[in-house]
DNA sequence: ATTATCTATAGATCTATAGATAATGC
DNA sequence: ATTATCTATAGATCTATAGATAATGC
């Protein structure tokens, strides 16, 4: 059996023909949404400018979200889940040798700087926005938070440098903070980074060459 | 002679009396937007939310900004300012000799995470907000790509680990990253790093150790 | 019947200007 | 006269809801 092209979809047809009809309305909004954010910033991103993007009316982005607040929190989520599943994973896995720790904080690193590296429109760069700290946002911080605590869990017992230097959760900061330079390079259009390097660069500071 | 308490200034009195007489009017705005551009994000703080904050009304604004992208640029421009000068001066000083980059790099790394991590607000955060990818603040970003060369250039005159692994520029914007570190923390409300720490894991990156 | 859009719009902002006012400065 | 505020407001948004409409699904 042969299957046939689906050329139209239930509901009342868009006043501009959808341009890309193999993609839900819900993801052409997320997607549109994301550059606008990403470029333009959250709180100057109006709901009308998301929708001129998508090609709908203001008033149909309320059909398949809340609000502005509800796209931006689906961003979050899915940009950052990937990466804390992984770190429980690898931690998990790691348990407290020092060489096994080395080796999952390299695995870690180079993953998600590869994941900050190829996600569209550069959707990292949106854990840095203000407006996150809302409460709103609370259950992507608590995700973010323990990612940042692997990190941090994972240089400690690998690392044999900065005990003394600083506490676990400055080094969990400072080992993403090192990842997350892919974001800032991609905003100034480098041409994309070996994950490879980044991950190396992680080791360093906790000593290891 | 005695100098006299200045009890008011010209202009007509404020609504409600102003708490703060010792600063001038373009101060207080100043730090008050930067305290909500930092908290809230730039585009969803309203000129309002601003005058409130300082206890103006308004329009009372217009007359010492043109509008909300002054205050914003005005801001960045004092922040990356200080770090700015101080790399041009210290990349002359260095030179081509790797010890002597190594100092420089050291000194610089250390100074401008003291002064990220005193500046009022936190508003090194700026950096990083969407809307100063805005070509009306690229003089801020202009001088912000010259502190960033500094720090490449210093890192590759210093280091010996980084040279086949990452273009000049790539190893400025990680250097950065790094001192970087010290705006997320404060977010989190960490106690304060120890910019000694900061400026050690930087020459680490670069293989010093 | 259900779905996904549309049109229309109320009500709440928000920015920026015009012009009045109440101080100090000379 | 100059300065720094104020009041008032025009005009441009912006968000979110109500209700109509035009498809597909059964």
């Amino acid at each position: 059996m042969i299957s046939v092209e689906k050329t139209s979809r239930a509901g009342r047809p868009r006043a501009i023909p959808d341009p890309a009809p193999d993609l839900t309305a819900r993801e052409q909004i997320l997607d549109a949404a994301a550059a606008l954010f990403v470029t333009q910033g959250f709180g100057s991103t109006s709901t009308r400018a998301i929708a001129e993007a998508v090609g709908i009316r203001q008033a149909s982005l309320y059909y398949h979200f809340a609000g502005k607040d509800d796209i931006l929190a689906e961003l979050l989520e899915r940009t950052v889940r990937p990466s804390a599943e992984l770190a429980a994973q690898l931690q998990q896995r790691a348990g407290t040798d020092p060489a096994a720790a080395a080796t999952a904080l390299y695995e870690l690193a180079h993953a998600d700087a590869a994941l900050l590296a190829s996600a569209p429109h550069n959707v990292g760069s949106l854990y840095l926005i203000p407006e996150v700290r809302d409460q709103r946002f609370d259950e992507f911080r608590s995700q973010r938070a323990g990612l940042q605590a692997v990190y941090g869990r994972l240089g400690r017992i690998a690392g044999n440098r900065t005990h003394d230097e600083m506490s676990e959760a400055v080094l969990g900061a400072l080992l993403i903070q090192v990842v997350e330079v892919v974001i800032p390079l991609r905003r100034a259009d480098e041409p994309p980074v070996d994950p490879a390097a980044v991950a190396a660069a992680v080791l360093r500071i906790v000593g290891l060459g």
